[in-house]
DNA sequence: TTTGAAATACGAAAGATTTAGTATCTACTC
DNA sequence: GAGTAGATACTAAATCTTTCGTATTTCAAA
């Protein structure tokens, strides 16, 4: 009945991606570079009001994916990212264009530059992001 | 000690994106412009092997998250997305810029065109789309 | 008008996510 | 060494998501 059940692959549904409060997490430890559950827990915006130990239970789910690995420092744990956050947008935007944009990027973008909230700065920004990129392959 | 429990706001967690499988479901339905749950079963691919009733209860709840109207024909439910595929994108592309790409779309595409595997012809329309923006905008 | 195929309505099981409580451990201070 | 502040380990409740079964309804053919 369920794919990963049959003829021993016995996968645990690759997860690729983070979920919300997971994402919330990284963000956290991509700015800091590593640190500790307090650590992060005293980045998270004042009204989050989220638990110690919720906090903790969180980086222990992201080192189970292994999101995360940690060390230990005297009697606390110091977490950080086994990916880098570039690593994980590009991840992020190729599964959202599959899903979302029919697998060509264009379409993405095509969308973004459509958006008329989008500042005439941010679409000069990305018009040089292009060149350069065009450039650099031909030249 | 949930914000949406105090003060007798009782929003119910303003939820403006899909899940994964109303993702897929709506994608089927904005493809269709409309059907019904055997519609939307006979598009998904052979091997997804959804129950007819899995199908059913799915588009109930995207009609229960008004994502989806339906009307009565006969016997059987016609369902119609309410907002379009554009406006779901753009929606999906905010909420990602701010989740992931510090509320800069101009570095959402820095990684997409940063990306080996992007083609140069997606490359190419990019820089057309931006283009004609900046045209569009200034002319 | 009976009846049967196909549809809907409803409920709920199973799994994933988010949050937090209780118990335990650890290092420092006296 | 005993006590304690602060950390981790483990368990689990609450909610959300995904899936499907059973009961009921509906239209149309015989």
């Amino acid at each position: 009945m369920d794919t990963r059940e049959r003829d021993g692959m016995r996968q645990k549904k690759k997860n690729d991606l983070l979920t919300e409060v997971e994402l919330e997490f990284m963000n956290e430890l991509w700015a800091l570079g590593e640190g500790t559950v307090r650590d992060v827990l005293d980045q998270l915006p004042e009204e989050r009001n989220l638990a110690y130990t919720s906090a903790a239970t969180i980086l222990r789910i992201l080192e189970q994916k292994d999101f995360v690995i940690s060390k230990k420092e005297g009697k606390r744990h110091i977490f950080k990212p086994t990916l880098a956050k570039d690593t994980y947008q590009t991840r992020t935007l190729k599964d959202l264009s599959m899903k979302l944009f029919d697998d060509t990027p264009a379409s993405l973008v095509a969308r973004l530059v459509d958006d008329a909230d989008l500042s005439e700065e941010a679409l000069g920004q990305i018009r040089a992001l292009v060149d350069r990129r065009l450039k650099n392959d031909t030249g």
